[in-house]
DNA sequence: ATGCCTCTGGGGCAGAGA
């Protein structure tokens, strides 16, 4: 089976390359991020035309999360378990569901913008509901994963230059912290290989050339339970979708599974 | 070195992204 997660930055405007992508990889599943769209919005019958199942969960703007699959799509739930909320509103950057057999989780963790700003703290507290969710529902038994754009870097060697980050989020020792907390209940870092280079970079800002000089992040991540890892035949990151006009500053992160 | 930012909503600018 074929998991797949990408952070899209706007399913319309991204529509003929993720049909494209959605050929050319065949995933059985894949997890979306930042839709831009409402749920309504969701082209679903672009993606059904392809054989998928829709499970989206969007408001407009900003933010939005979606699971696709070819192999069942059940027990769909939006949101965390006590997830907090920013201005007072809830947004859409968790949606989880019941795809073959293996329970998955499609995530846009909040970006958290300055150490100092408010939104860090949100980041901090969605980040503890995310743990908090995985307790729940990870269970020995049964294939888990949380998969998505969790705008952390887990190591130093997850980002070109770390000297530049010393004022920034997403390799904060807090933020690195959740995702120590997330292991400790049994999550595993499922790291990909690059196609190209030396480490498998997810995401690369559109400007100042930085997906031609590789100036990236590791920030798209797969967290999976222990039945899940051993079931990890292969994984990589496929920068070829990040080539070009009119791509996503993202490049999906592909898993395969034995079974 | 597959390229010097892109997206949306709303109204041609502003906020967000990381």
């Amino acid at each position: 089976m074929r998991i797949a997660t990408w952070n899209v930055n706007s399913v319309g405007a991204r529509l003929p390359r993720l049909v494209a992508w959605l050929e050319s990889a065949r995933p059985d599943v894949l997890c979306l991020q930042e839709l831009k769209s409402t749920t309504e919005a969701f082209p679903n019958a672009e993606v059904e035309a392809l054989g998928y199942e829709v499970a989206a969960y969007g408001t407009g703007r900003w933010n939005g999360v979606a699971i696709l699959s070819k192999v069942g799509l059940d027990d769909v739930k939006r949101g965390l378990v006590d997830e907090p909320r920013y201005e007072d509103a809830a947004e859409p950057r968790a949606i989880g569901a019941t795809c073959g057999g293996v329970r998955i989780w499609s995530v846009y963790v909040p970006n958290g913008r300055e150490p100092s700003h408010p939104h860090y703290e949100y980041k901090l507290r969605w980040l503890e509901a995310l743990n908090t969710t995985v307790v729940a529902e990870s269970v020995p038994g049964t294939p888990f994963a949380v998969l998505g754009d969790f705008n952390i870097a887990p190591t130093d060697a997850d980002v070109w230059d770390i000297s530049l980050f010393a004022e920034s989020t997403h390799v904060t020792d807090a933020e690195r912290k959740a995702l120590a907390v997330l292991r400790d209940a049994g999550l595993t870092d499922v790291v990909p290989r690059p196609l190209k280079y030396d480490h498998p970079y997810t995401y690369w800002d559109y400007r100042q050339l930085a997906f031609p000089k590789n100036n990236g992040m590791r920030i798209d991540l797969v967290y999976a339970n222990e039945k899940f890892a051993a079931e990890v035949e292969d994984s990589y990151v496929d920068r070829e979708e990040r080539k070009g006009k009119g791509g996503s500053d993202h490049a999906p992160v592909v898993v395969d599974l034995k079974a």
